[in-house]
DNA sequence: AGAACGTGGGATAGCGCTTTCCCGTTTCGG
DNA sequence: CCGAAACGGGAAAGCGCTATCCCACGTTCT
């Protein structure tokens, strides 16, 4: 009969190639202490640990310069202190203004953030999720716009319910689907207003210059535009663009002019700040003198709209404030957020929209900076 | 004698209130393989799994919707796929560029990105980076200009070496201090070529309006245009401002007007894009008209720089780039960078810096977007 | 034919931390 | 005074993975 070991038989330990960093176990070695009493003191927990032991340990951790290792830690707990956000991109100050604010409660709360970029794609945002996801954090704030009609939208909210029947939170900084819960701009009212502001300067055929309808923030928008010039007898014609940005902007607006469609209106709204400074500069090139020959508005009120000239008449929207919102509301103890939370815009009205020739000036400059 | 328990009994198991995540335990009782095999298929390690097992794995995995959890992999291997990225601030064009650089690399890499705001405090810099180095993480990336005689440098430089010594990477995006290694901007090289652009469009009297000579990208930038003009027989005058952004630059512009020193000068070039902004507004205020009665440049090229009036000379970097590469160069398994990386800078010479009165027009314009 | 390999699979030590138990001392109330 | 409760400390069981061993089978050499 062959010698059988007794499977209790001692393995040689493995040769790790330890990553250098001093563990719980070298604080409370060198503290004389238990790993158990070290990290009570470390994590000052109910549990009180005598004077000697907690100054023993707290010295031990200065001198070799202990860190806790968040993994093992997310490991025991069950939980990481960790808050996801996902971006379309982050080079575009409507996003990095609200991750700012996001991330000024982030560190509030004690908690990183870890960032990911979706780059307007629906699917590179699921795969997004998905690894995030893997990372348990605390919670996942989704930024961007929904997508009408979006074949990932589904599985995009499995993950999540999956995510938050796990414990954890989830929301979006846009338009909220599925029971999911958000927090945004009202992109509606915003424009709504802004449409008022601007029948009330005297304009009443506006060209909504803006992206692909598809996008749920450019339905709002235009609808919201329509609505507030309706109410005061004004229309809108809407001129769609493939993108949603300064060069979107630009060729929709070039397009308008050379087609000579742009003598029927007298005020040209862009879906964004961006698209209104390429839609102003696209009048330039046209001959038409943008704040003089014809009135333009924007969205979002970035720091270049009262740089340029003239200056952008624009809703502002606290973006700042939604992103820290979002996270307070996502990383507070109490019950999750499960509704809409929509945060008015305030209309600015700057040079590009004076009071339309033949109107009474209702008086009164504004947003001029600093 | 009291009855004693064997200290080999049974303790009730923990009653972890579970995450409720599936674990790899459970995809491989599903799947009815050993926990060994489902993680080999899921990692597709170097050893090779019978085609049955491997299916059933996936398979188990897909119908559980099933997530590593990275955590428990960080720790079981050490190290977890994370780069993390220091910034002043994310809103701000100059940090959210490079960051979306960084992005890009990382996500090339499948690392996910922690990002940290340091508020433009070093002190805060240094706590970030010792929460961050809990993560592990393979990389971090500081963003933000040092600043001479900051009093946390050693301690910052210290963690930074530990880290390293631990095995991790870490690199500046600014001026490299203590052999840590830096890819950046070329701050020198782009200034002086600026002012001597500048010096040949005819200008010779400069008003440097700047931040604190303290930190290390102001010095640069006012070293080199100063070097810049010199080499063509102009000179600088420096005005420095508290802060580094529009209001900085409006209230530095300001207060040269008002003392009419302003005269003395023929171009005002700013430390960077977003005083140049301020500038101009503060020069229009005093009834001077940037562009004609004075040229203006700036630093960095932002978006806005573009689409300012007159359109703003200024010196381009490809931040992005900058970004990324350091992104890639952390990422990249050789042996670690400590070098030294300055990426060139573009002169972009636009309206806002036209040929001197007096002066031949060398002709040619430049910069018009898009 | 027997030994030496090569293969694919399973059992199981940790990774660094938290937290539950358990136990010897004190401190009290009755 | 004595039993009960309070207190402070330590041992050790996991958390969900990875990777090392070990083993049971074929295969392929001599």
């Amino acid at each position: 009969m062959p010698l059988q070991r007794t499977g209790q038989d001692r393995r040689k330990p493995r040769a790790r190639a330890s990553s250098g960093n001093p563990t719980l176990t070298d604080v409370a070695a060198r503290a004389g202490v238990s790993l158990a009493t070290a990290s009570r003191v470390l994590n000052d927990s109910a549990r009180r640990v005598g004077q000697d032991h907690r100054e023993r340990v707290l010295r031990a951790a200065r001198e070799l310069n202990y860190r806790t290792d968040l993994s093992a830690q997310a490991m025991a707990r069950g939980t990481a202190p960790v808050l996801a956000l996902l971006v379309s991109t982050i080079d575009d100050p409507y996003f990095s203004a609200i991750a700012e604010g996001v991330a000024a409660s982030a560190h509030d709360h004690g908690v990183i953030v870890t960032i990911a970029i979706t780059a307007r794609d629906s699917a590179r945002e699921l795969t997004s999720v998905r690894t995030i996801r893997g990372q348990r954090p605390r919670a996942i704030l989704v930024c961007g716009s929904r997508i009408e009609g979006n074949p990932h939208t589904g599985e995009l909210l499995a993950e999540l319910r999956q995510f938050t029947e796990a414990g954890g939170r989830a929301l979006f900084l846009s338009q909220p689907v599925g029971g999911v819960g958000a927090v945004r701009p009202d992109n509606a009212t915003g424009a709504r207003e802004l449409g008022a502001a601007v029948a009330d300067r005297g304009y009443r055929r506006a060209a909504v210059v803006t992206g692909a309808a598809s996008l749920a923030t450019v339905a709002e928008r235009t609808e919201g535009l329509r609505r507030g010039l309706a109410s005061r007898g004004g229309e809108i014609t809407v001129v769609a663009s493939d993108t949603f940005d300064r060069a979107g902007g630009y060729r929709a607006t070039r397009r308008l002019v050379e087609s000579g469609r742009i003598a029927d209106v007298d005020v040209l709204c862009a879906g964004n700040d961006f698209m209104a400074v390429g839609a102003m500069t696209a009048l330039r090139d046209g001959g038409i003198d943008p704040g003089r020959d014809i009135a333009v508005t924007g969205f979002n009120d970035i720091a270049t709209a009262a740089d340029v000239t003239p200056q952008l008449t624009t809703v502002h929207f606290p973006l700042a404030e939604i992103g820290r919102r979002a996270a307070d509301l996502a990383l507070d103890a109490t019950a999750p957020h499960t509704g809409d939370i929509c945060v008015p815009g305030q209309v600015l009205l700057r040079a590009s929209c004076p009071p339309a020739a033949g109107t009474r000036p209702p008086g009164g400059a504004a947003g001029r900076r600093p």
